[in-house]
DNA sequence: TTCAAATAATAGTAATACTATCATAAATAA
DNA sequence: TTATTTATGATAGTATTACTATTATTTGAA
């Protein structure tokens, strides 16, 4: 069985969607490439238009700046986690173990995409560990805010709260206790591939070093 | 009793040691300054230039780049925080009151600086909170760590886990959680100003709200 | 087939991120 | 004291970025 997910992204964030049509489609998935291989800063609307062979002016009917489209990569994969989250947590009623399931999908790679059709959720990934808190750590963020741009990571903070609030309901800060599970497990594997004296890190593969942090400290907290 | 501490900051980080002369020690306080006002990405030479009575090519003898100057001042920031907490734990045993004493130096706001010749600390926390992640999280982060440039956060990142360990000498990532510590209070104190809903925060303020957010977390993992 | 919408092709502008040159002022060394 | 180094100012210039605008062409829907 292949399934391909959609998810309705604020549109607001975009001057036209590009989910409705093919140029707009391949803008999204070029841009994870390159953002991925150039990282945000180096990352412009010239290099994308030569990489989909067509014009800088073209992009900007989709995206009013690179800092929107970002946005749009990001919002996408949050509702996505918020999904896989959901998914992953079906049918599974022991407490520790859904709070286990969760950080396990916050601190793995996801495999090399294979579908030619999807967006690639492994650069897509990496992109989220070392570009996500520009989007909000900028001067504008209360503006920006105001249009509710941020809704799929409030969502997923939300729902991992209520997961966090089942297992233990007097736990007092189960929301900032979310973000801080979903922030740490991006430094952490920040740091241990790249900063490693910032971290514990021995051997072992980074994502699973900041597991192994992560859940340890989770139920240091919760128990 | 007036006193002002200087540090030895790394030389790979300027052309030209601004606290070797007059201009080069305006340079840095108006930058603090201008960087609090406009954010990172809106901050120029060129405007700095401006503020400064000076121009563009001579702060391009000090710094290469933007980014330089922004490691600059996090340097001297990290330096300080180091020989903060070192100041503040002397003659302190109790081992819970030195955590504590960590916890609230980095979740409390400075007061106001007074001084003309010293830093505006107040600011300087706040460009912390806000920028301070954007000269890491860069592509060439493999490149510029070669020069050591990232040393003050590792050192403070070590004295913090010292006390860690000294307070539970079992516990297996007192680095891990030192720059959880550092990064969730820059986090929880950005996140309750200004996206609430991605924490628990009610009515206090948004420095006491994180204090005791992290407080209660760190003896949870560390108890 | 006709009409509207999307895109390509092209041009242009202001700002940014630099580099280079030369004159002058100030500090210092002979 | 004069000579010389050094820092700064003044000015110019370049490539790139971050856009906006215009027109022609293509595509697709009515």
């Amino acid at each position: 069985m292949e399934f391909q997910i959609k998810f309705d992204i604020n549109e607001k964030i975009f001057l036209r969607n590009p989910e409705s049509s093919e140029l707009g489609k391949l803008m999204i998935k070029k841009s994870i490439d390159l953002i991925y291989e150039l990282g945000f800063e180096q990352f412009t609307f010239k290099k994308l238009a030569i990489e989909i062979n067509s014009t800088e002016a073209s992009i900007y009917r989709y995206f009013e700046n690179k800092h929107r489209l970002l946005l749009y990569i990001l919002n996408w994969y949050w509702s996505y986690m918020e999904f896989l989250v959901t998914f992953k947590l079906e049918n599974v009623t022991d407490k520790k173990e859904r709070l286990k399931i969760i950080v396990s999908l916050l601190t793995h790679e996801f495999p090399e995409s294979t579908s030619q059709f999807d967006y690639n959720k492994k650069l897509l990934n990496q992109i989220v560990i070392a570009e996500s808190s520009k989007v909000y750590l900028v001067k504008e963020v209360a503006e920006i805010n105001k249009d509710e741009v941020f809704k799929p990571y409030k969502d997923l903070c939300g729902k991992i709260a209520e997961v966090i609030s089942e297992y233990n309901s007097d736990y007092k800060y189960p929301r900032s206790l979310s973000t801080t599970l979903i922030e740490t497990s991006h430094h952490q594997q920040y740091f241990s591939a790249n900063l490693p004296k910032l971290t514990d890190i021995s051997s072992k593969a980074n994502s699973e070093f900041t597991n192994q942090f992560i859940e340890d400290f989770l139920f240091k907290i919760l128990d």
